[in-house]
DNA sequence: GCCCCGGATGTAACCGGTTACATTTTCCCG
DNA sequence: CGGGAAAATGTAACCGGTTACATCCGGGGC
């Protein structure tokens, strides 16, 4: 491999007159600059950026955590990540399929040194306890952590009210049978979708109904089998399903139609995140938007923030949601 | 940012010794090698790899250049390229959204001295001229490239033969008027899908219908225009699309479904990739099989050989793809 | 008691750059 | 043409590790 050497040897010149060319600094004289560039240019030489990387101690790069990569979710979130990143001149360390804390905070490890900063989802995963594992002074941003730390910059979406504007919605339309397909278990996004289904309820007069709330675990097959369970318990029917995402949406619509139930009339469905698929499902699906790259890109933009400017402080975002009413939620007054 | 030089002075031992015990070599007394270990520990030291790397000349860290981020296709294709890296304890740098050849050229230069090899994706540029810009013996990997390079190994999908596999079925159903949707120009996939399509009509004694072809950009939008468009010319209507990839076939069971055409009744629709969420449409699509997830895989494996065995031969691979066909496109005898 | 050997640890060069500081060159002006 | 400041370049330490080689030490065999 060709380094700095060889080009300063080729060129006559010193090594440091190479790195200077190299790093921008613009006190290299016209003459000098382009023989070292022509003889770089021969060499086919690219300065190291990773030696560079250890004396400036800047690496340009953002390691990002994952909890999985599977799916349109998480797809636009790595795409919102990128677009900031790329903005700023960031590279991006990708890990994902992170299921317990062990694994992140051994990831998180093998990170040092070849990023500037963090942005870790961790829905599942306590991020205290991973916090702490962390040297200090590491800039880091959590994205739908659950909890809310002091000094740890996050940024998540507006689940509870989310949710809850949807099932409010749903019960305008005169539904009061409404089930729901929750998440995987101590997954926040889930517990805080449940919660606000749970609080419409509430607030219109009623009562919970545990024979109403399927667990799913968030894919396409979950919904699915959701469905048919519900299906199958005859005695328990509800007339709108809210699925705590896209996903189960999905395979919620699939179990429908493959038993015959028309949607929006014999149950009306909706779901959550409103990933770009959801508007050509057939019916269209309502969903609560969530701006899924935004949340990437806000969360990369605070790093960002943070790792240019040591002082910058810790602030903790959340993003509205917003109501998409499609066909699958059907006209008023049809329950 | 504690170093091996503050452990090596609170566990009085000299940096070697430390050095030793991190990068595993078994020779330190079980004794020191406990105090070091502890010292480590209450000092939150963690090696820096980046410094490792310099002196080993290995990364354990792999390139990813993606021309796009977006949809259900490259979140797949990097689910795979993720599982196989991790497999083998590789990290992975991703960089995305490179239309030009000199967006790339430089991604690809910027990751020097990061990466241990490339896996490249550029179904749209002249992966040659790429490939001339690297230094000799970096690894690196071709995905749906547009040219077979002597000496760069390449892992591909069977295109057309999966396309004219398609056709043929839909002619098999009666179909004479097959309509497609292809691909953004000079795209490699698109083109050879549409050789496939082409040839499919041309040995079924088909003449091209130059009205038939229409072209879109792998977007589910355009997959949507495009059909709107061919709704719109009364003169020339197909009996069935195909569209080259499922983001434009799901656009186009929209534009269909909006129109109030009946699918497959009016028109049978097939794609090509077979994401996940195919099978969840309405009707559920029918496409051709790619095996996306083990593209990325089968790549990257490839690609950890030659890191790992510099004498490893560059290999050509192309992967089969399979008809899958589902209720879009309609019981045989219908057209 | 001496020598040799092997295991444990230390010393220092090195990986490929950057940069503070020293040195040389250039150039302007009297 | 000499002097001195500014500009250009060189020297060498340093970033945080790894590792070849040197050194030290204890124990076994004679």
């Amino acid at each position: 491999m060709v380094t700095i050497k060889d080009v300063a040897r080729q060129a006559d010149v010193s090594v440091a007159t190479v790195s200077r060319v190299f790093s921008g600094a613009n006190v290299v004289r016209e003459e000098t600059s382009k023989r070292i560039r022509d003889v770089a240019a021969r060499l086919r030489y690219t300065p190291h950026v990773g030696a560079r990387s250890l004396t400036t101690s800047k690496t340009n790069t953002l390691g990002v955590l994952l909890p999985d990569l599977y799916g349109e979710f998480f797809s636009e979130i790595i795409r919102g990540i990128d677009a900031a990143a790329r903005r700023s001149g960031y590279h991006l360390l990708v890990s994902s399929s992170h299921s317990d804390s062990r694994e992140v905070a051994s990831a998180m490890r093998s990170m040092r040194g070849r990023v500037d900063g963090l942005v870790l989802m961790s829905p599942d995963l306590d991020a205290k306890a991973l916090v702490a594992t962390l040297p200090e002074g590491h800039p880091l941003i959590l994205l739908n952590a659950s909890v809310k730390q002091r000094g740890v910059a996050s940024v998540r979406i507006g689940n509870s009210r989310g949710a809850k504007a949807m099932v409010q919605h749903l019960l305008e339309h005169g539904h009061s049978r409404i089930a729901i397909i929750s998440g995987a278990k101590h997954n926040i996004d889930s517990e805080q979708r449940r919660n606000g289904y749970r609080a419409a309820l509430a607030e219109a007069g009623i009562s919970p109904d545990s024979r109403l709330e399927v667990e799913g675990d968030f894919t396409e097959d979950s919904g699915y089998e959701a469905v048919r369970k519900m299906l199958a318990n005859r005695s328990c029917r509800p007339t709108a399903i809210f699925a705590a995402n896209d996903a189960m949406a999905i395979g919620a619509l699939s179990a429908l139609r493959e038993a015959g139930a028309r949607v929006p009339d014999d149950f009306a469905v909706a779901g959550f995140d409103d990933i770009p698929i959801a508007r050509h499902m057939t019916p269209p699906l309502s969903s609560v938007h969530v701006p899924i790259a935004d949340l990437g890109e806000r969360a990369t933009e605070n790093l960002i923030a943070a790792v240019s400017n040591p002082k910058h402080r810790a602030r903790h975002e959340i993003l509205r949601t917003a109501l998409v009413i499609r066909e699958s939620c059907g006209p008023p007054g049809h329950a």
